[in-house]
DNA sequence: TGTACATCAGTGAACGCGCGTTCACTGATGTAC
DNA sequence: TGTACATCAGTGAACGCGCGTTCACTGATGTAC
């Protein structure tokens, strides 16, 4: 006996509990959107647009999202998992050089997620307030797990809790403009982007050789 | 005699030159946009908006500007021209602890123009295009200023050109995110901002003493 | 200095459009018996 | 297993609104003589 539903609800798949098709088009949805967002704000971006992307009626965006704004926050969540992973992966990462390293997992995360992190540093002072807020905690989380790595390293066990939240948050700003970079060079060459990749890594030895030469008070 | 002029023309001010006028109408038109965008996105405002706080007729606004775009690349200009300043100002500044003295430069010109730098922090990766590149190329020609300095410094006399453009991005992008923690932190409190401009003070002399431990190959 | 005409910054009505949101609805899926 | 009812993701018409842009205009300022 051949499928006797009418085509009323969109494509008739092989899953086919009413959970399993909502969070299907809620994924539909933030992926569509994420694909506007490549070369836009979310400022500029309308409910409207989001739907006719997800191949939905406007207003059964509202059975998802209770605004833009609401999307908005769940698109930070969801490309924070991308960021999370990253960190997990460097953490993880057992390489004698611990900078080269990082900066590869860097690269790959980006690469392999360049939408979301477009997403991020556009957003990061974009527009929409919790938007913003939600990335900034985000970022803090980060630097402070990276203040308390940091402290654990023996050689800068003298340091004071204040200069190992500075030298965080110098590695965190470099990383970030080492981020923009990435998605700014064309994706296409591999010469443009091992230059950047070389390049971040000088930088984070820099900082390093620094660290090595700092006495904290 | 007293003014015998009709108030069809606004503000019938002591400057009487059609000229004068509407450069002076160009300039509200600019302020009133900057302003509209202390806490939202170019992306997010409207020619109707910004014509309404300029107290002029939408249509009026064409007198001036071709569109938005246009008028965003001229906020970019007016912005420039703090950021252009201020390292003027840097260039002259003959004091004997460089980094302090960049740094307070830093800070004061971000509380002068607290406008321009937010504009210019949340449009870099904002939105329109044109707007986007201005800015990118005004933060090259910074960078490439930077690296020219120091090239000229007799420590750094043996270094590549490679090296010297790494150590000048790295400066400029740790001086960006002090930018940035300056228009976050509560203007007001001013033990807040001290610690801020502490950590930025400290955050360059780590870089500092990198570099004076880096070999360039 | 006075007159006649040109310029042009700002006006106001009008347009068609996409927007967010409301509402009553449909019909496939889920559940109780 | 079959039946009767509840749920709810998605529909489609309708609304009022602010938008960018056009157009013909007004009247103060500027210019030529």
């Amino acid at each position: 006996m051949p499928n006797s539903r009418r085509a009323h609800t969109p494509r008739p798949v092989e899953t086919h509990t009413r959970a399993e098709r909502k969070e299907r088009t809620r994924q539909t949805l933030l992926d569509g959107a994420l694909r506007l967002l490549a070369h836009r704000s979310l400022d500029g971006l309308s409910l409207r647009e989001v739907a006719r992307e997800a191949h939905i009626v406007p207003t059964a965006f509202y059975r998802h999202f209770e605004s833009m704004d609401d999307l908005g926050v769940a698109l930070v969540e969801q490309s924070m998992r991308s960021l999370r992973q990253m960190i997990r992966d460097a953490r993880r990462n057992p390489s004698a050089d611990i900078i080269r390293g990082s900066v590869t997992i860097l690269a790959k995360q980006v690469r392999a997620h360049e939408a979301h992190f477009r997403f991020l540093t556009r957003e990061r002072y974009g527009g929409v307030i919790q938007v913003q807020r939600a990335i900034a905690t985000e970022l803090r989380l980060f630097t402070n797990e990276l203040t308390i790595d940091l402290a654990r390293m023996p050689a800068l066990g003298k340091w004071s809790t204040d200069d190992l939240e500075m030298a965080a948050d110098l590695m965190v700003a470099a990383m970030l403009s080492i981020v923009l970079a990435l998605l700014e060079v064309d994706p296409h060459d591999p010469d443009d982007e091992r230059d950047v990749i070389s390049q971040a890594e000088r930088q984070l030895r820099v900082i390093a050789l620094g660290m090595a030469s700092w006495r904290s008070e």
